[in-house]
DNA sequence: ATCCAACTTGTCACCGGTGACATAGGTGGC
DNA sequence: GCCACCTATGTCACCGGTGACAAGTTGGAT
């Protein structure tokens, strides 16, 4: 509303003295800053951040650009982000981008044209080397996924990693054929955990079948569609490996409509009471807020101190959270069930 | 990076004509446009949006402030209100201001400070009259809770309605003794909540009994405490009306653990896999995404036609979701089974 | 040939806060 | 008494894109 001028012009004082009282500058006389005080308190003055940074060239805001803002993954990976950047006095700009990534560029770019100080992205699209010209004049840091095409920071979850364990788990408990779901090999994240996946299924000397794999589970009901299938196909699974939350919300009704409880559920990624389901399924424990706490930290390390080295690609562990229907005794052979 | 002038220089041009060419005016010859727009390219050109809207006086970019953005609830509403303001090109900028309401102002205001075309927030604090200057400048939509000591649109909820509805729902099916849990009664909401309950138990003939309201259940923990405490109380509730989906979160638990499923829940809040608990509660659904669509509709109703006359409150209706579970017979009669 | 209208491009001030720098009173040391 | 230095305040240009307005060009109608 009222300008920083107007301010002065009732506090009899120049426009400078007025940005001196904002910014707590020492030299300002108690009794000039009681009366500019005072004419800020009467104008509900609030300083114009656009002109301010404006000036500064450099907005002291972040960005965050993730495919979907709630799906509770990147909520909470967000809110971490912004905790952090609370604590700083950072504002938080964040944008959606779909999964498609063909707004990605654009998106992150409608960002960037604020002249943010950082940048804190999901890679949505198969290539991220357009924010090549930007990594001069902000901090990129990258999450959930890695960057394709560009030098930045990342900071995932072991996906290859998990997803490897979560299938040994089933192995180790008898299962021989576990599917796979996901939601689409587009999406980095899941491509890695299919690779998990296959190591597991190697590593144990059972042969790869490529029809326990279903993708393309991209909505809800198609996830849910894709279990009914694969427990109606002539050899079905015993088990089955979901690769994300939003795979696994719709396995679970699947398989409770098709009477089938005794196939154990491992989702990659933890949901609320996801513990109280039963049977619960074993989840992946990828933790979304430290990946906003430690891609937060990160970016502000590198505002702060630009030229130290530190190394890019942060790979968080991931934790197997098993569940009392998962734990007991090992199933009996999966061929077995399979047969019933 | 580069300034439209250095794009200017390099096009041989003056920088109004790439100003122009940027904003697609009619006027530039097709040749003098195509010089621009390698010269764009070639120095991969992004304009200053801080500059322009500093120029222009208003951010084209619209703020969201939430209690929690990790909250479901509200990540659910930002995703709506950022999907449509996505198609107007406007830039969504969110911030969280925690339950307590002493950081909202500075959040706000915060936000204020960019020059913003609007504002989409839910209140936490008492007293909202700050944002009385800026009402002339931009248009504000409360959602979730109503404001107080300032005129505004609202879109809510039938917070005591589908309160009423639910506690009825648990009278008909023969319980007498049903306990309200929920966060504080600072959340407006569950105060509201908490009236549509009271109202019902008035509704019903029944005594209101404080023993049966626990409030305070600020976190999961408090929640699940809250409960087992209840239901170890010399007369317990037969049945449970948690009045929000975080109190729900941590009830949920805490019946089973105590392993009494068989005191039916209902949960004011919708969430993923409610429907695959055994035994499922009954939601009361308020759909988050359509509180955010009417909202920003709202806003940006405001901003293309300022004088418009729209009432000012708008009180979404609210769906009591049936579960199996709650649909059979009626109960046995509380008392009966508080007895046992 | 003349004139008006539409088109094309350019000039310049301005948005509001702040950095660089100037100015002016005051204090203390020698 | 003079200079050095700190304190307190002011002046002014500047960040980069754009609105207001000017000026030059073209083409068709009169």
């Amino acid at each position: 509303m009222s300008t920083m001028r107007e301010v002065a012009a009732l506090a009899g004082v120049s426009g400078k003295t007025v940005s001196r009282v904002m910014r707590n500058d020492r030299y300002v006389s108690e009794e000039v800053r009681g009366r500019v005080e005072r004419a800020i308190a009467e104008l509900r003055y609030v300083p114009n951040v656009l002109a301010r940074t404006f000036r500064s060239g450099s907005d002291n805001a972040i960005g965050v650009a993730v495919p979907d803002i709630s799906d509770p993954f990147f909520a909470a990976a967000i809110h971490a982000v912004e905790a952090i950047a609370r604590a700083r006095g950072s504002a938080v700009i964040v944008t959606s981008l779909g999964d498609d990534g063909a707004h990605e560029r654009a998106g992150v770019e409608a960002l960037l044209g604020r002249q943010l100080a950082g940048l804190v992205s999901t890679p949505v699209s198969r290539d991220q080397s357009y924010l090549e010209p930007w990594l001069s004049r902000m901090a990129v840091v990258f999450i959930d996924r890695p960057p394709t095409g560009i030098k930045a920071d990342s900071v995932i979850a072991d996906d290859v990693g998990g997803a490897r364990n979560a299938t040994a788990h089933l192995v180790r408990h008898g299962h021989r054929r576990i599917a796979f779901i996901g939601d689409t090999l587009e999406i980095a994240t899941v491509a890695r955990r299919l690779k998990g996946y296959q190591k597991a299924i190697a590593e144990a000397g059972l042969s790869y079948d490529p029809q326990l794999v279903a993708l393309e589970a991209t909505q809800k009901n198609t996830a849910r569609e894709l279990t009914l299938k694969l427990l109606a196909a002539p050899d079905p699974p015993t088990a089955i490996f979901s690769s994300t939350v939003r795979c696994s919300i719709g396995v679970v009704p699947a398989l409770q409509s098709a009477d089938r409880t005794d196939v154990p559920l491992i989702s990659f990624g933890d949901f609320p009471l996801a513990m109280s389901l039963r049977p619960a399924p074993t989840v992946v424990d990828h933790d979304p807020g430290r990946i906003g706490r430690v891609a937060a930290t990160r970016l502000f390390e590198r505002l702060d101190h630009p030229r130290r080295r530190l190394k890019r690609h942060v790979v968080l562990p991931v934790d197997l959270v098993l569940q009392a229907a998962c734990c007991g005794p090992p199933a009996a052979t999966g061929t077995e069930l399979a047969a019933t």
